[in-house]
DNA sequence: TATTCGCAAGTTTTT
DNA sequence: CTTGCGAATA
């Protein structure tokens, strides 16, 4: 035990030897949280704590197995229930599913899953939709659920078309869940909530059992969890959760930072610790960082410091567009590891959002690079796999009618569009599963006798596939593929797409093989389908293999590189567009880019573009506005940031210094030679073109001029400026988020007229215009319209 | 009924 | 640019 706490510092000590009662452990970015989390289970451990009296919760699997592997050095052969919020609350869920109306061999549904469900709800309640999207009515179901209202509890409240839509479909969406028995993400909280609220009895229990419970990230907990902690902490307040305000990245998933801000509130005897010093990066970076959250308001103050050495300034480096961006990284990873300064594995790219991967994958592999693209839940995504999974989740949970009507016709057994709307209409007239319907086909309505037959056929097929004795996984899974045909069926059809969806499907046996090794005794093939369910992209990623990673800021978080590259750092990209206009969301965004800097060891490059092509489209990109928050005499500029003020009052340009680094000249200058036209550009903020979207007529317009007198400018930027701000009709829709009731607008045909109702978002807002001297209102779909503010 | 083609729509982050 | 969906065709 001495070993194990001579290792550590003061502070750290003082987190890792408190027992009893609630710990508040605010730790900075780099300050040995996990160490402090691992070493104080040991602690423990070591203080006569019973194994199973301990529970450590992680958000992702990935940091559970991290800390896992730690605890086994710490504590050998010890059997600390280490995991996920979610697989927590799924094994208490299985234990206890009657209580809330669920059998045990529920199936957890995915995103996608859950979409379709949705969708079928929405059709249940005779809803067609006109301009909200059946993804964005499962969110508010799921903001629902994160904040514990029931589908009975939830009311609508008057004048929010989507909260009126959700208040219909929620309650059929719930029923058709539990008819399924299924759940969704959100659902394994909340059905955990209500089971501790309604059954004090049971409550007491767990509280009992789990004395000692650790929570990671707190920042990131939800009401849900947050509820479902305190309640697991009544008769034994021991919680004990560590987390940092500044890297609170979830809130549009429901998580609240009030959970992390207001802990000592809700736990009056609590005892906080800080940590303060960081391990981890050079003193520049860390300043970066510390500079740049510096301006965030929604904190506890915290004073961050680090022993470290100064290193190297952080270098921002401006591209004329999103390839060059791409290769630049690439080459800059390529030359050191040639160099024999670095290894691949040192190395790893972050970005906002996941379309930003491509360009440098394809930059990566062009100069030959070995990298991994952290985004684990797309193999799970894919057609064969899912369709694979569907079958073993109908062996396991034959009332799961997502994955029957998934798999009823793939591979092919002639079975159409209208044999099966025949088939759920029967079964949902007399109450029964598909498959319950699908066994009884030849007694229904309408139905022909070969498509019956179909059914019958398939409903046996299944039947077989669920009785086959539960050896492995492996044979099950093998089962399956033997018995459907399905690979047969692709073999057939011979495409080079086909060979990789076989090698897929490989892949998956492989896991299952895995899986029959290391954790089949846990409960088969339902533990199975499970993991396969609860996985998250970090998770794909292997720390061991050397090769360049890449991934997005938010899977980013809890891992450290000596060299990172965040690129794309441009306003509507981060902060993203749909953040920038709310400042809560607005701080989430200087967050997230607070996490990706605080990953580096060593070195750190922001990067960002003048120009990137985004679904198809090239836009002219501004500068991140948070670029201008790092302080000045920790970075380097390559590319020149112009500056106006928010209000658009003054020319008060700050040219941040052009300095150009030599390698950065090598690489380009001599290529294209774009890089020394990168000063004429006058790259423009966003500050400017918000001043004009916001203020319209006044600011705009002024705007709209200076940025016409400031000539050199060859891209569309300045057009932009003024397009936004009224001043020059054109093609291009406006954003839709930009018009609002009883504005006033124009329309390049109809002429002056005024929004008399508005609704939706993105592309599905629409506006209804009534135009002077035009009989009777037009709706426009504002993302496409001509439509614009009028001036003055 | 199966397959193919064309068009439209949606593009943030994840358990 | 991608994916998904619907219609037209075999």
């Amino acid at each position: 035990m001495d070993g194990i706490l001579s290792s550590l510092t003061d502070v750290q000590r003082q987190a890792v030897q408190h027992v009893d009662g609630p710990l508040l452990v605010l730790a900075g970015p780099g300050s040995g949280k996990t160490r402090v989390i691992t070493h104080r289970v040991a602690h423990l451990l070591a203080q006569g704590v019973p194994d199973e009296q301990i529970v450590a919760l992680t958000f992702t699997n990935k940091s559970a197995e991290e800390m896992c592997r730690r605890l086994e050095h710490l504590a050998p052969g010890r059997r600390v229930w280490v995991g996920t919020f979610h697989r927590f609350c799924a094994r208490l869920l299985r234990q206890h599913a009657p209580l809330v109306g669920l059998r045990e061999n529920f199936t957890i549904y995915d995103a996608d899953d859950s979409r379709r469900m949705v969708r079928e709800s929405i059709a249940d309640a005779n809803i067609t939709l006109t301009h909200e999207s059946p993804a964005r009515i499962a969110a508010a179901i799921g903001w629902a659920k994160s904040d514990l209202v029931t589908a009975e509890a939830y009311r609508a409240e008057s004048c929010n078309p989507l909260a009126a839509l959700v208040e219909r479909v929620y309650p059929r969406y719930c029923k058709r869940m539990l008819a399924a028995n299924a759940v969704d993400f959100d659902d394994l909280l909340l059905y955990v909530e209500l089971l501790l609220r309604d059954n004090p009895e049971l409550r007491h229990l767990l509280d009992q059992r789990f004395r000692y419970i650790m929570v990671d990230e707190y920042q990131d907990t939800n009401l849900a969890q947050y509820t479902i902690v305190r309640a697991l902490s009544i008769d034994y307040p021991n919680l004990a959760v560590t987390g940092d305000p500044d890297q609170s990245i979830y809130g549009w998933r429901g998580a609240t930072i009030r959970n992390i801000l207001d802990f000592e509130h809700d736990f009056p005897d609590v005892r906080v610790v800080r940590l303060e010093q960081n391990f981890r990066s050079t003193g520049r970076i860390l300043r970066v960082a510390d500079q740049l959250i510096a301006n965030n308001r929604q904190r506890k103050e915290k004073a961050l410091f680090t022993d470290n050495t100064l290193g190297h300034p952080v270098r921002v480096v401006v591209y004329p567009t999103g390839r060059q961006e791409a290769e630049a990284v690439a080459a800059r990873i390529a030359d050191d590891v040639a160099a024999g300064r670095r290894r691949p594995g040192d190395f790893a790219i972050f970005y906002r959002a996941n379309s930003l991967s491509r360009s440098l994958e394809r930059a990566l592999k062009s100069v030959r690079l070995p990298y991994q693209i952290v985004r684990g839940l797309e193999f799970y995504q894919r057609k064969e796999i899912k369709d694979v999974l569907a079958y073993l989740q109908l062996a396991n949970n034959p009332v799961n009618d997502v994955a029957f009507l998934r798999v009823v016709n793939t591979p092919p057994r002639h079975i159409g569009k209208k044999s099966i709307a025949c088939l759920t209409r029967h079964a949902r007239h007399e109450g029964l599963s598909l498959l319950d319907a699908a066994r009884g086909g030849h007694r229904i309505d309408g139905l022909s006798a070969r498509a019956a037959a179909a059914f019958a056929r398939f409903a046996a097929l299944v039947d077989q596939l669920g009785s086959v004795p539960h050896e492995s996984v492996e044979e099950i899974l093998g089962n399956v593929l033997h018995a459907t045909d399905y690979c047969d069926w692709l073999e057939a059809a011979e495409t080079e797409e086909d060979q990789q969806r076989l090698e897929n499907i490989g892949e998956l046996l492989t896991d299952a093989r895995e899986f029959d090794e290391t954790h089949f005794q846990d409960g088969g093939l339902e533990a199975f389908l499970e993991q396969t369910s609860l996985v998250a992209d970090v998770d794909g990623w292997e720390s061991e293999t050397d090769r360049v990673t890449m991934m997005t800021l938010h899977a980013a978080k809890g891992l450290e590189f000596p060299v990172v590259f965040i690129v794309a750092v441009e306003q509507d990209m981060l902060p993203h567009k749909r953040s920038v206009d709310d400042p809560d969301r607005l701080e989430e965004e200087r967050r997230l880019l607070f996490v990706g800097i605080t990953r580096a060891r060593e070195e750190l490059h922001i990067s960002a573009t003048q120009q990137r092509t985004v679904g198809g489209h090239i836009v002219y990109s501004g500068a991140s506005a948070f670029l201008l928050e790092l302080p000045r005499d920790d970075i380097v500029v390559a590319g020149q940031l112009v500056r106006e003020n928010a209000d658009g009052s003054g020319e008060h340009s700050q040219d941040l210094d052009l300095d150009l680094d030599l390698d950065l000249e090598d690489q380009f200058a001599p290529d294209d030679g774009s890089f020394g036209d990168l000063e004429e550009f006058g790259w423009q903020t966003p500050a400017r073109r918000r001043a004009g979207k916001r203020a319209g007529k006044r600011a705009g317009k002024r705007a709209g001029k200076r940025a016409a007198a400031r000539k050199p400018l060859r891209t569309g930027l300045v057009t932009t400026a003024a397009e936004l701000a009224g001043d020059v009709p054109s093609a291009t829709a406006c954003s839709p988020e930009l018009f609002h009731q009883n504005m006033v607008v124009t329309h390049p045909e109809y002429g002056l007229g005024k929004i008399i109702s508005i609704g939706g978002a993105g592309t599905k807002r629409t506006a209804t215009v009534q135009f002077v001297g035009v009989a009777g209102p037009k709706q426009f779909c504002l993302a496409f319209s001509p439509l614009r503010p009028a001036r003055g």
